[in-house]
DNA sequence: AGTTGTGAATCTGTTCACAGCC
DNA sequence: GGCTGTGAACAGATTCACAACT
């Protein structure tokens, strides 16, 4: 898989929306072909938006047919390098993190969480469903033993910055920071993604208020 | 507060997140007044930027001297809307239901879950963080009742467009979406807010593998 | 001197529209 | 006839750069 140049996160946050979809087409509905407008309809997007998404990883529908549904799933988990398996580090076990420690989401998928990390000496040395939950001071090495790449952080938002610190300096590339906190510039290849579900639900205050 | 124009979300979102810096920045910096660089720097965008995003809601700065910090987080929670008291219902109590019920984030700030709703026999007519749960038939009624009008969907993606639309009947009339389902297409009046943390992490591994 | 507020310029993302193929 | 793939046109968001003000 060769990209032409830098990909819009947009584009990719859609594919990743595509593959779910078009996961489910396949399950539920048994049909073998879909165009464009089917895929857009499901997602309320446009389908030269579809088109063009796809376009900048090549072509991989038939003029007059639309796309396979079973190759176009696995062409999407080729692009969004779901073909591998992640294993992955929570980074806090609080109410936030256990509830990502056992997420369905990640069930069944490319994403493992491998290793806990806390600082709560009660936690520290147990297990959280099934998974081992160690000293943050441990997560360089076992970052390195069990070569985990992506991080998700769950911490209170007042220390997010200093375990961002932590984890790359670990070797940590991607970050899925859940922590609220988002002021962090991280080094050209890593990668931090922020997920603020505080700030969308003001979002929707704004909004009722205005609109 | 008149809005001149559509406000893009990206801006909404930018505000609020400048909100969250700034209070973090009354109580550990204590400083009186910030300039644009200081905001911008906070977060990692450019010291323009800050100072678009706000324009489009008024003047609130001083030339030369930069905003004062109070009066500006009192400001931005005016244009967010925040001012007032917002009722939550929670509808989903999974995993990630559970979390959301007592998420700090949500603590101290102007949501409050009043009542959550889920179809399970063993959970209706129960309490979870001593917030009622009800059955989903009930949401009418009760939302009716509180003045409920924003909701977090918290359920199985399967379901989810079954209940949006079943929030929408109810006269919810913003949904924070946690379903990872994000294919509707709300009426005008309302609008629905999607978190979607598998799309996240899926778009690490992409830049993991590609860049 | 320092910093805001904002039109103009630039950059980025989306939609259009149609040639080309099935 | 139907649908893709894509350059060109358009729309939207960001950055620049500077006049205006303290």
């Amino acid at each position: 898989m060769v990209i032409k140049s830098k990909i819009s996160p947009l584009t990719i946050q859609r594919l990743s929306t595509y593959l779910r979809g078009l996961k489910y087409f396949a399950q539920e509905e048994g049909k073998a072909s879909v165009s464009s407008d089917d895929i857009a309809l499901w997602l309320g997007g446009t389908a030269a938006q579809v088109r063009k998404d796809l376009s900048y990883f090549g072509s991989f529908g038939k003029k007059g047919r639309g796309y396979n549904v079973d190759e176009l799933i696995k062409t999407l988990e080729d692009i969004l390098g779901l073909d591998k398996s992640w294993k992955v580090a929570l980074i806090g076990l609080g109410r936030l993190g256990r509830s990502m420690a056992v997420y369905k989401g990640f069930r069944n998928s490319s994403f493992e969480i491998v290793a806990i990390f806390d600082i709560d000496p009660q936690k520290v040395g147990t297990k959280y469903n099934e998974t081992p939950v160690y000293h943050l001071d441990d997560l360089t090495r076992v970052c390195e033993e069990e070569g985990i790449l992506i991080s998700i952080v769950a911490t209170p938002a007042e220390v997010a910055n200093k375990v961002f610190q932590i984890a790359l300096d670990a070797g940590i590339r991607g970050i899925l920071n859940l922590s609220g906190r988002s002021s962090f510039n991280p080094p050209p290849h890593a990668f931090i993604k922020d997920v603020n579900m505080e700030a969308e639900i003001e979002s929707l205050s704004f909004c009722l208020t205005h609109y």
